[in-house]
RNA sequence: CGGGGAGUAGCUCAGCCCGGCAGAGUGCCUGCUUUGGGAGCAGGAUGUCGCAGGUUCGAAUCCUGUCUCCCCGACCA
């Protein structure tokens, strides 16, 4: 492609409302144009590097053995109101009339879709398994868009739905796709990591999610040290200290502890750390108070609050709540006794006194005492809440998020640390919450019927180009693997002179004849403004043609990504093409 | 939805407090000069000052309403 006949508005300055670097470049680069809030279109440049994308997850998907589809993004309501999502969904899920006022919805996302495929066309296990993707714009009405491509209401995703008549072989297909993924995101060049994940509410039993490891990514991530326990961190957990620490077998005390409330203000009153306080919430649980007690210096997960109570919802008590079911005022509320004094109090509500796994290691704890301006001493677990000094005991649940430094769960030596990511994959073993629903079955060998069990597997396509902008940047633009660049070599003349031009014009044409994808700048530019636009685009060659060079009898080149720079002579431009495309 | 901020030339932004010809830089067009890392000179085009209403002789500027966008939070396969 020429230059001067391309659709390429690179911008010096960043539009003001471009947050992160890779925002920032893919509009300056002229590569996208925001349309509206989490709306962009993708301008030449920017749809050859979609397209790089997906073509690599299209190849991986079918060397895996998965079969394209294309399902319609406007689906009807039927289909959603069978599976039961068109209720449970929110406002996320953006709904719209027809002009004979029937009900439709944007796709987020196709379970309804595929498993209705499969009902018309699978009706024996003979057909099984299968795996269905697509490559296809998805649309959720997300409360608040953000960082371009990255967080969007409209995206490019690919997802992929897999049928199978037995646990085992779902478990065989999910190891296929974990393995494709890293595939998909090792030929995108990116550093890639896979981390347990959270469920949530799409259900199922395993999940797994592909983060690449970003400053600017909204996921955090924690990951051993030592070993390769990964997981993000509303999944993840950590081992119990033993502390070696024996309690010291006072009883518990009373302290007047006047108008201190705080974790900060009590421990910073008694002179002891916050780690030897317990702390105590009072959450609403969509309708439900669900007491959650832990070690003082740590936050409660509202993930796995979520998950251990099926809630939709979870926030904090206010203040008035909390009154009205302990008669204690916020600040002072401790595990001892607190349910006989709920139960003499407030015999009508439903509540659910919680030990986070932190406490199983602690000894001598300090808590609020159940009575304004008091705390009370001394506490410990198994003697005072007859709860075993032990993570394995029932009494215990996980519902605290870990820190940096924490234990590793998974080996003896290793600390957690903590990293954000940019999710670009995420696979999930559904089983059958959507087929049984949505009454997808077939036949097995004895006649019977059945529903199949599904896992269901997406890519974020669009994010996946922002991620690799990310991770791959300087100061003067972005840097593009190969894999995802919009082309191979970024040609330049550095005059305008009558050989250069024809020289730089057979370059061009030899170029692609031998198969290399190929921008050529041929405007009437000064070299700076060339050099500029090249590095900001970020092609991984830059070749020049210009007198001085031709005078040797050679191109330039300069590599994008080390500045490197050096001559080819004009005789073996293939070959020295070639070798140095390969490892770019 | 709560809190904060912004909408003026393609882009970045000044002007608004204190009402009085619509601005700068950059980009764009023309010409000349220049040409190895965002050149110089000269000339030129470009605006529903987000929108609607109000106050006023007069509104980008003051008032009211509204829309859009951004940030933080809540939210989120």
């Amino acid at each position: 492609m020429k230059f001067s006949k391309a659709l390429i508005p690179t911008l010096r300055e960043a539009p003001g409302d471009a947050e992160v670097v890779s925002h920032q470049l893919l509009v300056r680069s002229g590569m996208i144009r925001k349309v509206a809030a989490g709306i962009y279109e993708f301008l030449p440049l920017g749809i050859r590097s979609l397209h790089k994308v997906a073509q690599i997850v299209r190849e991986e998907m079918d060397k895996a053995g998965g079969q394209e589809v294309f399902m319609p993004n406007l689906i009807p309501a039927d289909l959603w109101l069978e599976s039961g999502r068109w209720q449970k969904y929110g406002p996320e899920l953006l709904r719209i009339k027809d002009r004979h006022d029937r009900e439709y919805c944007f796709g987020p996302t196709h379970e309804e879709v595929v498993c209705d495929m499969v009902k018309q066309t699978v009706h024996s296990y003979k057909s099984l398994p299968l795996n269905l993707y697509q490559i296809q714009t998805k649309f959720r009405d997300e409360i608040r868009p953000r960082f371009g491509l990255m967080r969007g209401r409209e995206f490019m995703m690919k997802d992929a739905y897999s049928f199978h008549t037995d646990l085992e072989d779902l478990d065989h297909e999910y190891k296929n796709m974990y393995k494709t993924y890293e595939s998909i995101f090792k030929r995108c060049g990116l550093e890639c990591r896979a981390v347990d994940a959270d469920t949530g509410s799409i259900g199922g039993s395993s999940s797994h999610e592909f983060m690449v490891l970003a400053s600017t990514g909204e996921d955090v991530i924690a990951s051993c040290n030592v070993c390769s326990y990964a997981a993000n961190l509303e999944k993840a957990f950590f081992a119990i200290k033993q502390t070696g620490e024996k309690p010291i077998q006072e009883d518990p005390q009373e302290v007047h502890t006047p108008e201190l409330k705080t974790i900060e203000e009590v421990s910073g009153f008694l002179k002891i750390k916050p780690q030897q306080m317990i702390k105590t919430l009072v959450y609403v649980a969509d309708d439900n108070f669900v007491i959650v007690c832990l070690v003082g210096d740590r936050d409660v997960s509202e993930a796995k609050l979520k998950a251990l109570t099926g809630a939709a919802e979870v926030r904090l008590a206010l203040d008035e709540e909390i009154m009205g079911l302990t008669g204690v005022p916020t600040g002072f509320l401790g595990p001892v006794g607190l349910i006989d004094l709920i139960k003499s109090k407030n015999s009508e509500a439903t509540y659910r006194l919680c030990f986070d796994r932190s406490l199983a290691s602690l000894f001598d704890g300090v808590t609020g005492a159940n009575k304004a301006d008091y705390h009370t001493k001394n506490i410990n677990i198994e003697r005072d809440l007859k709860l075993k000094n032990d993570a394995q005991h029932d009494g215990f649940v996980d519902l605290s998020v870990v820190m940096a430094d924490d234990p590793c769960p998974h080996c003896a030596q290793g600390k957690l640390v903590l990293m954000r990511g940019i999710e670009v994959g995420h696979i999930f073993k559904l089983g059958d919450v959507y087929a049984k629903p949505m009454k997808v079955h077939y036949l097995d060998k004895d006649g019977r019927e059945k529903a199949p069990v599904m896992g269901c597997y997406g890519i974020g396509v669009s994010r996946t180009l922002a991620a690799s902008i990310e991770q791959n940047h300087d100061d003067k633009g972005i840097i593009w693997p190969r894999a995802l660049a919009p082309y191979d070599i970024h040609l330049m003349n550095f005059d305008m002179s009558d050989e250069t031009i024809k020289t730089a014009a057979e370059l061009y044409q030899l170029l692609i004849e031998s198969g290399f994808s190929v921008l050529w700048d041929d405007r009437d530019e000064r070299v700076g403004v060339k050099f500029n636009d090249a590095d900001l685009i970020g092609n991984p060659l830059q070749v020049m043609v210009g007198k001085k060079g031709l005078a040797r009898g050679c191109y330039e080149y300069k590599i994008r990504k080390d500045g490197t720079k050096g001559d080819f002579s004009c005789a073996s431009v293939i070959g020295e093409v070639t070798k140095l495309l390969e490892n770019l």
